[in-house]
DNA sequence: CCGCGATAATACCAATAAAATACCAATAGC
DNA sequence: GCTATTGGTATTTTATTGGTATTATCGCGG
């Protein structure tokens, strides 16, 4: 059952309202598209097609569309038809700039230093094989800290890098970044995935709260220009003490070639 | 049965659906290249021998080769043919299209929907006052909702507007934003805040876990293009089910180190 | 009663995309 | 080099789409 076809059978459900026939039109568009049925980008029938389907005239369709349009969840193309507007957070994915841990502390007048809590090469978890995408045989140099602003702990950052890539863990200086991007390894892109985890007595420890309290988990993974996986880092920030700050902006519609 | 043959099968198969020739094409060509029928390095039919085949026109099947060119599936060289990519290149297309939350759990056929557990005019917290510049004797609209994806609850997100922009909260449909649109009160910017928390009992009953369990805690405060404070939304995700998922892009060399 | 707005229908205009035709330019093979 | 074959491009036609002006109808309040 296309999506279309969604459209019209919750059209005569809710059908013999009373209400007027573009209200009940709006609002089945309108869910259709809050339930994700027909999802940011995906084109709506023509006005004529629902027109005909739905036995009302075309200026009523339109009326209906409009007002979406309006309201700024349609975008209409002359000559191509009408869209389902990207969705604030659709574009909180592709504009998002997350404000470094840095740059926040530096901006609070905090110092920030890092220890060490581990700098070697292991044999790969299952994780690690899968994503950097190693042979069993290969190994792995994990390089672990834990980062303090003003004497307070605030987060554990492990990060896992191919031995091929990063031959000696020991050899970093304070950035990893840098010492991969002298190696020719710089990452272009990284993508993010931010959770809520409750915190384990290990790391509860390290960061210096009761066992059990919330916690930010972010796992990140870097890409070389190549599209290659260089880096797989996985952090525990301590809920109470961190925000992540994220500035969204919404755009004119995308573009979408592909279905 | 050559590789091109198995194509033009394909093709006909697929016909008929009413979708332009170029879509079913380009179709019937990424699946034969996705199904392994032709290998990284192997030459397509010329242009001209998949339109005589194909019975189309030689511009039609161009314009499906090309959006396989430009998708990075396809390679040509002009004066010699064209040949699927090799796979490093393609590796990059799949990756770069990252899923929203939304779109995920359409995708995987999952229904989302809203159940409203507050809509009414209030006298504004301290908190609301501030940050929507509301005077004590002005009211404000309370929206929440709790937001459920295949009977299992997710989040709960509640939204403050205030009441002159909003006067009547019951008549929302199921979206804030065409509501705030339709009104000429659209919002262009966003800021967000996550952290994590620990669900309080109220929340956790809504949320079906157990109390104490992590959350994912969103503070969003959007802004009219005229910089004006528009709607406070703080939301609750529960910590296991949602991700958020963000593309960062990192630029220029000698970056500073990230947490 | 009349006027006015909201609702709805009809008919026509304008922009765009889809597809076809004809011709240009680079490459491979001799 | 020449030539057949390949991709590249410009132009045009047609169908489909949204855009708009005009008119008819109903309901309600002055």
């Amino acid at each position: 059952m296309s999506a279309a076809d969604q459209i019209f059978a919750m059209l005569k459900e809710s059908s013999q309202s009373g209400a007027p026939l573009y209200l009940q039109l709006r609002k089945s568009i309108e869910e259709a598209v809050n339930r994700g049925l027909i999802g940011p980008g995906d084109a709506l029938p023509s006005e004529r097609d629902i027109a005909s389907k739905a036995d009302i005239s075309r200026v009523t369709v339109r009326k209906a569309v409009q007002d979406l349009v309006k309201g700024g969840i349609l975008v209409q193309r002359h000559g191509s038809g009408t869209f389902v507007a990207p969705r604030m957070e659709r574009v909180e994915q592709s504009l998002s700039r997350l404000t470094s841990f840095t740059e926040d502390m530096a901006r609070r007048g905090m110092s920030v230093r890092s220890v060490w809590l581990d700098r070697g090469l292991y044999a790969p978890s299952p994780d690690e094989m899968m994503v950097l995408g190693l042979s069993s045989t290969e190994l792995v140099a994990r390089v672990a800290r834990l980062r303090v602003a003003n004497d307070t702990p605030l987060a554990i950052e492990r990060a896992a890098i191919s031995a091929s890539v990063l031959p000696d863990p020991e050899a970093i200086g304070s950035s990893l970044y840098a010492a991969l991007g002298m190696t020719g390894n710089r990452p272009v892109r990284a993508v993010q995935r931010i959770s809520a985890t409750n915190l384990g007595d290990a790391d509860a420890r390290l960061l210096e709260v009761p066992p059990g309290v919330a916690g930010l988990h972010i796992e990140r993974i870097s890409y070389l220009a190549s599209g290659k996986v260089i880096e797989f880092t996985r952090s525990v920030y301590r809920g109470d003490a961190y925000d992540f700050v994220a500035e969204l902006r919404l755009t004119g519609p995308g573009e979408e070639s592909r279905p």
